[in-house]
RNA sequence: GGUCCCUUCGUCUAUCGGUUAGGACACAUGGUUUUCAUCCAUGAAAGAGGGGUUCGAUUCCCCUAGGGACCGCCA
């Protein structure tokens, strides 16, 4: 048995989406599961579509993701060379033929198909037609000589027994008449070039199969299996395209998903192992396999996302949680200014309580990143005399503190309450106010521990 | 229209003929709490419909309905 080889192979002609991640994930951890190895083939033969920043944006993702994969990446364009070599072989051996029909005569039969309402299939007309009766005028495309009668059966790792009559699959065009490769031409000679032992890949391509299949057995290529996983479908139950949004990796980086969280996301939307719900990256390679896949599409829910942020955030170490943070303000916000980085690396500790994701993060420590306060209209309403009175009392009191610690701003805190017969709101929210410029946010000892004496005392001399 | 696939709480799913149909997210309620959260507890919530097979079907088979994918000289 040789060792389980898989591929990813995007077509570099739009930003990855996150039904492209998924696939790239089963495969990864489907050969790292099984001790193989995984590759990448961007597959660039679109030369209108085809861009080299689309390219490097999937090359990103996948390394965001941690999906890394083994060897060179495999540019398909280098090969077509090989894939017009094996079409004419193709023709040498009778598996195909070429085809002189002229474009419009196709059109025409399409047309046709469409008004009678009868599914179109190419009329074979050229397959037993002598060459020399070609027309002089017309380059032919080569067509694959498919089978007519019988069925097929494929054995998908995923969706099970597979059967289609083979005469719904026309013969298909294998090499365009300006002599370039099509798709199942090229998917099939790379494949096998690759020595692909799995082939992973969304359930859209299951048709597609039977044409490659056939590829390899006219070749005498052994066939590697296949496993259609489902599609991940919108909210309103449709493929989801690259048009969609929220669709791409860097919409979730964006706000601040983790890359792990998405990937616990991912791995368990249309896979599951028991009851379980959290899986680190070692249990994810451990316990992956393909019996685990459903066959049914499933839809992104944000929400559980977000939740699953939250956990990863709650159970990331400070340390590590800070290095994360710093590069996502440094990319999507502001670059942490150095004299505030211990300030907020000693602060994540209750700051990454109340966050769903690093932007929440970000928007929570804005009080410790910015020097000015910046209060709205309706907050500044709150600090009425009362509220500026305990200011300037608070203010009083923790300036001729020896110890700036929780134990005694609770009792200067408790006393002010006890003394004003009042309870905690009314001290606590004009602090906070004053301190942060917002109703929300940390708990008040919090913030004013992290921010310090002499910065609180400053915050609070704004009063008016 | 043709071919193929799918169908368990709102969502992701467990169940591999016998369960009070379980879990997670979301939601609701209550509790903890020094705001908002967190956290804890509790609750509501599902086998598309109809036939079979069987002592017994969510589970196996068929039909219907609904949904989806594919049907390019794109990949």
């Amino acid at each position: 048995m040789s060792k389980v080889a898989t591929r990813f192979a995007p077509s570099p002609t739009g930003a990855l989406h996150i039904g492209g991640v998924r696939t790239a994930l089963f495969n990864w951890l489907y050969s790292k599961n099984q001790n193989g190895t995984f590759h990448l083939r961007i597959e660039d033969t679109d030369k209108e579509r085809s861009k080299e920043e689309h390219k490097i944006q999937i090359i990103n993702s996948l390394e965001w993701m941690g999906i890394k994969h083994d060897g060179e990446e495999y540019i398909q364009s280098k090969k077509i060379d090989e894939h017009v070599k094996i079409a004419k072989k193709l023709l040498e051996t009778g598996h195909a033929y070429k085809c002189y029909c002229s474009t419009e005569e196709i059109e025409e039969q399409k047309k046709r198909a469409k008004q009678k309402k009868i599914p179109y299939v190419y009329n074979r007309k050229w397959r037993d037609i002598s060459e020399d009766q070609a027309p002089k005028d017309i380059k032919p495309v080569i067509r694959f000589k498919s089978k007519i009668k019988g069925t097929s059966l494929l054995k998908d790792l995923v969706q099970g027994n597979v059967e289609i009559e083979n005469n719904t699959i026309e013969d298909f065009i294998i090499l365009r008449k300006d002599e370039t490769p099509t798709y199942n031409l090229s998917a099939s000679v790379d494949d096998h070039n690759m020595e692909m032992t799995h082939i992973i890949r969304g359930d859209d391509h299951k048709i597609n199969t039977f044409k490659q299949i056939q590829i390899y057995e006219a070749l005498g290529w052994s066939i590697p299996q296949f496993a259609h996983i489902p599609l991940i479908h919108t909210i309103d139950g449709k493929k989801l395209s690259k048009r969609d949004n929220a669709s791409t990796l860097e919409d979730y980086s964006k706000i601040g998903i983790l890359p792990e969280s998405l990937r616990n996301y991912l791995l368990r939307l249309g896979w599951s192992y028991k009851d379980k719900e959290i899986f680190n990256l070692d249990e994810s390679i451990k316990l992956f396999n393909l019996e685990g896949i459903g066959k049914s599409p499933s839809k992104l829910d944000m929400s559980r996302i977000l939740s699953l942020n939250e956990y990863y955030i709650k159970n990331t170490d400070e340390n590590i949680l800070y290095k994360k943070l710093k590069q996502y303000c440094e990319i999507y916000k502001e670059k942490i200014k150095e004299e505030k980085e211990n300030t907020i690396k000693n602060s994540l500790t209750f700051l990454k309580n109340k966050a769903k994701t690093l932007e929440d993060i970000f928007n929570n420590s804005k009080y410790i990143l910015n020097d000015e306060v910046i209060f709205s209209e309706k907050d500044k309403e709150l600090i009425n005399d009362e509220a500026k009175k305990i200011i300037y009392l608070f203010k009083e009191k923790i300036s001729i503190i020896k110890v700036f610690d929780r134990n005694n701003l609770e009792k200067i805190i408790n006393g002010l309450i006890e003394s004003k017969n009042t309870n905690f709101k009314s001290v606590g929210q004009p602090l906070r106010i004053m301190l942060t410029g917002s109703k929300f946010g940390p708990g008040i000892y919090d913030i004013i521990l992290s921010l310090g004496k002499n910065e609180v005392i400053k915050r609070l001399g704004n009063i008016g």
